[in-house]
DNA sequence: ATGTTAATTAATCTAATTGTTAAATGATGT
DNA sequence: ACATCATTTAACAATTAGATTAATTAACAT
């Protein structure tokens, strides 16, 4: 799984895979066409994805032609769903782990619970 | 997005995230713990999943507790939705487009096979 | 105040990733 | 065989990522 999400973690081969997945088969020359960078960059992208299951190829006279492997996206969705009752549920799972009564509780001397002081 | 899907690249992440998901909030010490890497090394792991909005952080006396966001689960799970049709069909989109007689021939020479690049 | 535990930041090193250009390979057509 | 187009591999430079140890900050407890 880790080297699926990595295949997704640049923001080319993101562009590359949505286009494979709204257009479906599309051959490494028009992949890279709209992309600013170099073909052999391209290509070394496209291998990436192939390498994590992401992308197959097939090769139609001249061309290598590259389409999505459906199990990658299913992979995906699994791993999301296995977790989906995180999300699901009406307020926050740790909303109900870890409540009002618990979160300003024990005499607050550094007790900065709800310190987002991030967000 | 992008950003999202390099916080999951990780192995260690990927297992940070994956415990948060099943237990609830953590603490930095006992999120290093099962691994054997050094404790900055959890660290920045952290960092970077809170960076990419994977988890967030609050203060509970000496501890820093992390928890995921929900949304972020959200998120990944629009993303594989938006894509839903490709996967969802009983069977393979590009099964049909692209059937086993044609498929994964590496000595495919000159295959002039029906061009259904697009559908 | 001082010590203790928890966690992060700093400095540094190595390895992996991403990009480039130039050369090599593969597939077709003449 | 030869020319041509499509794509990949090689070789190399620059950047980013991931790890370590040592030092620092933060929060408590005495």
């Amino acid at each position: 799984m880790p080297e699926l999400f990595a295949a997704l973690a640049d923001p080319v081969r993101l562009a590359i895979v949505e286009r494979l997945l709204d257009e479906g088969e599309i051959s490494a020359g028009a992949l890279a066409e709209p992309f600013a960078i170099s073909k052999p960059a391209i290509s070394r992208h496209i291998a990436v994805l192939e390498k994590a299951g992401m992308v197959e190829r097939r090769v139609k006279k001249q061309f290598r032609l590259f389409r999505i492997r459906p199990q990658a996206m299913r992979d995906l969705d699994q791993w999301v769903r296995r977790y989906r009752h995180f999300w699901e549920t009406s307020f926050d799972r740790l909303e109900r782990l870890f409540p009002q009564s618990e979160r300003g509780a024990t005499d607050n001397k550094g007790d900065s619970s709800n310190d987002n002081s991030n967000a």
